[in-house]
DNA sequence: CGGTAGAAACATCGGCCCGG
DNA sequence: CCGGGCCGATGTTTCTACCG
C-alpha cells in the first residue's frame, strides 16, 4: 500500500529500494531522509520492517489529527503536537498487541527511534539547536515512560522438534517422485521437490540456504585418506549472481553460517538427476528454479511442505499432532531432525559428546559459543529415527538406480563428467593466479645469523636446488620434488617470501612442510586452496586440526 | 553469565498469472 | 476461462550479540 518497492534495471542500484509514500504516491519526506541516513547498514528485511512501523506512525498521526501531517509536524518542530501523537501511537500499538496477543513493541521502538534519530541529526546541524535539545529530553521521557510494552503472551510450548520416525518414514514415501501418493502433478516438480526435501532433511540446510545454491554448489574432491572421491556442498553466496531478482532475496544468516559440508552420494545423484533432466537451461545460475524459469521464491518452499504434510497418512498425522502439536511439517523441522540424527550418528560412532557437538557446529553453521547444539543433545537417543533414516534412504536410492538403469543403459551418469569439467576449470583459475605472480628476483639474499653473513641464491627461477646455509648447517631445498611446474613455482615464491622475513631455519622447516602436504594430499591441494574462500578454511580449522 | 534487544531468519495468506 | 502454482505482503520465530 504505502511501502513501495522500486526496482528498475534502468536506475542506478542505489536508487532501487523501498520507499514510503502517501496516498497520492508522493514519497514521505522525513521517512526518506531517515532511510538515507540510518537505513544503509540494515539488512533488506529489517529495513522493510522498520519502514512499515514508521508507516503505521504516519497513519496513526493522520487518524489522530485528521490530516496527514507528520512530515509537517517534524519540519516545524511542533513538539506539543508530536508528543501527543506519539503517546496516541503508543496506545494504538498496545491495543493492537492486546487484540492479536502478539508482541508489537518493535513498532513502538522503531517509530520512537525514527523521530529521535531525525531530531538528533537536526540538533547537530540546525541553528535552533536548543529547542531540539528540549525535544530530546521529552523523547527520552517518552522512552522511559513507555519502555515496557509488555503484552502477556501465552508461554509457548517448547517442543523438541525432531520429527517422529513414523512421520519421516511417511514423508520419504510421499516425496518419492515415483510414488502414487506424491501430491505434485508434473514430473519436473516432483523431482525438484524431492531434491529440495532431501537437501533440507539430509543436509540440514536452512530454508533460504538451499535457494541460493549455485548450479555447481556440489563439489567433488579426491580424498587420499579414503582412496576415493568425496563430495561437498558449499553453503555460501552464489558468486555468479550480483543481483537476486527475488522480492525477498534469501541470504546466509550469519558470517559463520558460510560452510562446507559433506553430502551423501544418494542426495547428489538425485539433485543431479533433477538438474540434468528437468531444470534445463535458464538464464540464471541458481540450482533450484520455479516452473517459470526463475529462481524459486522462499514462500514456495513452504507451499511444497504444505503439500507433503497434506499427503501424510492418518497414523503419521496423529503422531505429528501428539508429539509436535502441529499439523504441518516445515523446512526447519527437517533441520532440527537432521541435527538430532547427525548427533546420534557421531555419538554412535564412538565420538565423545563434546566433540560431536563441535562437529554439529560446523555442519549447521552455528558459532563456537552457540548453545544450539545442546538443545539437541537431549533428543539424540531417539534411536528408532536413525534406523528409519538409513534404511528408508537406502530404499529410495535403489528406486533411483532402477530408474537410471532403464533410461540410461550405458550406466554412465553425467555427474562425473560434468564434475570433472568443473574441476579442470577451477584449477585453471588457480593456475592463472600463479602465472600472474610477479617474476622471482634474479637473486635472493638472506642473513645467516650464526656467521652474521649475507648469503645469496642466484637465479632462483631457473635453479631447482636452493642451497641454504644456516647455523653451521647446509640444507638443499630441492624444488624438483614437486612434479607440477605451477606448484613448484608457487613453492619457490613462498620460500622466497619467507627468506625475506624469517630465519633460514624456519624457511627450511616450512619447505619440508609444503613437501609433506604435497605427498599426503596431492599437489592439487594447493590449487584448490587458492580457490577456497576464507570461510571454507573453517572446516580445516575445526575438524582436521 | 543470564537475560534481553535487535537482526534476520521462517511462516502464512490473498490475489494474480499462465498454461491447459 | 478455470484452477493450480507462484509471488508479494505481512506476521512470527529463531538466533546472536551485547549489556549489566
Amino acid at each position: 500500500m504505502t511501502l513501495e518497492r522500486i526496482r528498475s534495471p534502468q536506475l542506478p542500484p542505489q536508487l532501487n529500494g523501498r520507499v514510503l509514500t502517501d496516498e497520492r504516491g508522493v514519497p514521505r519526506y522525513w521517512a526518506t531522509v531517515w532511510e538515507a541516513l540510518h537505513g544503509g547498514d540494515l539488512s533488506e528485511s529489517t529495513l522493510a520492517a522498520k519502514l512499515r512501523a514508521i508507516d503505521r506512525l504516519y497513519h496513526s498521526v493522520r487518524e489522530q489529527t485528521g490530516a496527514d501531517c507528520l512530515d509537517r509536524l517534524i519540519a516545524e518542530g511542533d513538539f506539543d503536537q508530536l508528543e501527543s501523537c506519539l503517546e496516541g501511537f503508543f496506545v494504538h500499538v498496545r491495543n493492537a498487541s492486546a487484540n492479536s496477543r502478539t508482541d508489537r513493541s518493535v513498532d513502538w521502538r522503531a517509530a520512537l527511534d525514527f523521530v529521535r534519530d531525525i531530531f538528533e541529526r537536526r540538533s547537530r546541524s540546525d541553528s535552533v539547536a536548543r529547542s531540539f535539545d528540549l525535544m530530546q529530553a521529552r523523547l527520552l521521557r517518552l522512552q522511559r515512560l513507555y519502555a515496557s510494552l509488555n503484552v502477556s503472551r501465552q508461554p509457548k510450548l517448547k517442543a523438541m522438534r525432531a520429527l517422529p520416525a513414523a512421520v519421516i518414514e511417511d514423508l520419504y514415501s510421499i516425496a518419492n517422485p515415483t510414488s502414487v501418493r506424491n501430491p505434485f502433478r508434473s514430473e519436473g516438480q516432483r523431482w525438484r521437490n524431492y531434491a529440495l526435501f532431501l537437501l533440507y532433511l539430509h543436509q540440514g540446510l536452512r530454508r533460504g540456504e538451499a535457494l541460493i545454491l549455485p548450479l555447481d554448489a556440489i563439489k567433488e574432491d579426491f580424498d587420499p585418506s579414503i582412496g576415493g572421491y568425496r563430495k561437498w556442498i558449499d553453503v555460501t553466496w552464489n558468486q555468479y549472481e550480483g543481483d537476486d531478482p527475488r522480492y525477498n532475496a534469501p541470504g546466509i544468516k550469519t558470517a559463520l553460517s558460510h560452510r562446507q559440508i559433506p553430502i551423501a552420494d544418494g542426495v547428489t545423484d538425485i539433485v543431479q538427476h533433477y538438474v540434468d533432466n528437468y531444470r534445463g537451461r535458464q538464464n540464471h545460475t541458481f540450482l533450484i528454479a520455479s516452473n517459470r524459469h526463475r529462481p524459486l521464491a522462499l514462500p514456495t518452499v513452504n507451499l511444497m511442505f504444505d503439500g507433503l504434510s497434506g499427503a501424510l497418512s492418518p497414523a503419521a498425522r496423529t503422531e505429528l499432532r501428539n508429539r509436535l502439536h502441529t499439523d504441518k511439517v516445515t523446512p526447519h523441522d527437517c533441520r532440527h531432525t537432521c541435527a538430532v540424527v547427525r548427533l546420534a550418528e557421531f555419538v554412535a560412532s564412538g565420538m565423545e559428546m563434546e566433540l560431536a557437538l563441535q562437529n554439529l557446529r560446523v555442519f549447521f553453521g552455528w558459532t563456537k559459543a552457540s548453545e544450539m547444539p545442546r538443545h539437541y543433545a537431549r533428543a539424540y537417543f531417539e534411536d528408532r529415527l536413525i534406523s528409519v533414516w538409513q534404511k528408508k534412504f537406502d530404499d529410495r536410492v535403489d528406486v533411483l538406480r532402477a530408474i537410471r538403469c532403464r533410461s540410461d543403459p550405458a550406466g554412465t551418469p553425467m555427474t562425473s563428467n560434468r564434475a570433472k569439467a568443473g574441476k579442470v576449470q577451477k584449477h585453471a583459475a588457480a593456475r592463472r593466479a600463479i602465472a600472474a605472480l610477479p617474476s622471482l628476483p634474479s637473486h635472493i639474499r638472506y642473513l645467516d645469523e650464526y656467521e652474521d653473513e649475507w648469503k645469496t641464491i642466484h637465479h632462483p627461477a631457473e635453479c631447482n636446488k636452493w642451497v641454504i646455509e644456516y647455523d653451521t648447517n647446509t640444507s638443499i631445498l630441492d624444488f624438483s620434488k614437486f612434479n607440477d611446474s605451477d606448484i613448484c613455482l608457487l613453492a619457490k615464491h613462498v620460500c622466497a617470501w619467507l627468506l625475506n622475513r624469517s630465519a633460514p631455519a624456519h624457511v627450511v622447516l616450512n619447505f619440508y612442510g609444503l613437501l609433506s602436504i604435497a605427498n599426503d594430499s596431492g599437489e592439487s591441494w594447493f590449487l584448490e586452496g587458492i580457490d577456497r574462500a576464507p570461510y571454507d578454511w573453517n572446516f580445516y580449522w575445526d575438524v582436521r586440526l
